[in-house]
DNA sequence: TTATTTGCAAACAGTTTGCAAATCA
DNA sequence: TGATTTGCAAACTGTTTGCAAATAA
């Protein structure tokens, strides 16, 4: 649970940061943000470039695509099939939601690409514990 | 390039960890398995599992349930949408695949859950990368 | 017999954190 | 001034790897 008031202060490396990741379209990891603000503050950390991402994201400036789970998961089932994930006891659930071929065509076709897999993935809170709430970071 | 033949030899560990995930229905991490297979086999080391369910996804025995990247990502763009990544190059692309609204609503009434968001990703060849295929290792 | 697989420990990669110095308001 | 943010280095977590000993075929 997270109560803090805390509030932001705009510094030099914020703004960098900020600025380049509005121009950027190729969705970068935290190290290609890195150097890129470093192009411009030679000084600038990792450190910084992930507490500010990590805050961006938080208020919803920007989406983590982060991988689905913390860690990797393995699963016996083989036929195409989408997961559920609980955001507060961590449990993934298979659902019943028919294999999505056409969508894959049509995103094949889209810019012809090649696609030989695609995965849809639902997060949120499971039907037991939908009773008991609690605290969620925002996040994608 | 892979054009090694190697060939399999059964083991008392694999044996144990394949017949853990056969009946595995909870999407367990490699932890989780190799705790299961330590209460059979005190003496098998986590590195084991890891070779050994890293296998069986190879063959297709098993799904791997992957972060989607490697590393995390950010997206300066925040509405819905979803994204290609080219297994070869490491792109991440958007597409203009339309948000799946009714699709969470229903996995959201399968088992009266509630869904807070989705991610959809494809995998495959983008469009230059197609013509320049080289190897690549069955992963999901 | 001998190539494959194991257990162990050390290496790795990506990310987070503690802390004193720097800096924004 | 005084709280927030930074840079640095060290810590952490999940996963992989090198190597000698164990083992399946």
């Amino acid at each position: 649970m997270n109560t803090t008031k805390k509030q932001s202060r705009m510094t030099r490396q914020k703004r960098v940061i900020m600025a380049e990741m509005e121009k950027a379209c190729d969705h970068p990891d935290a190290d290609t943000v890195y150097l890129r603000v470093k192009s411009k503050l030679p000084k600038v950390s990792l450190a910084t470039i992930y507490r500010n991402l990590e805050d961006m994201a938080g208020k919803g400036k920007l989406l983590k695509l982060t991988g689905t789970t913390q860690k990797t998961r393995f699963d016996g089932r083989t036929d195409t099939h989408y997961h559920f994930h609980c955001v507060q006891c961590g449990r993934v659930e298979d659902t019943s939601v028919p294999p999505l071929k056409e969508l894959s065509e049509y995103v094949a076709r889209e810019v012809d690409r090649e696609i030989w897999w695609h995965r849809l993935d639902f997060f949120g809170f499971c039907s037991s514990c939908r009773k008991t709430k609690q605290s969620v970071q925002g996040e994608v």
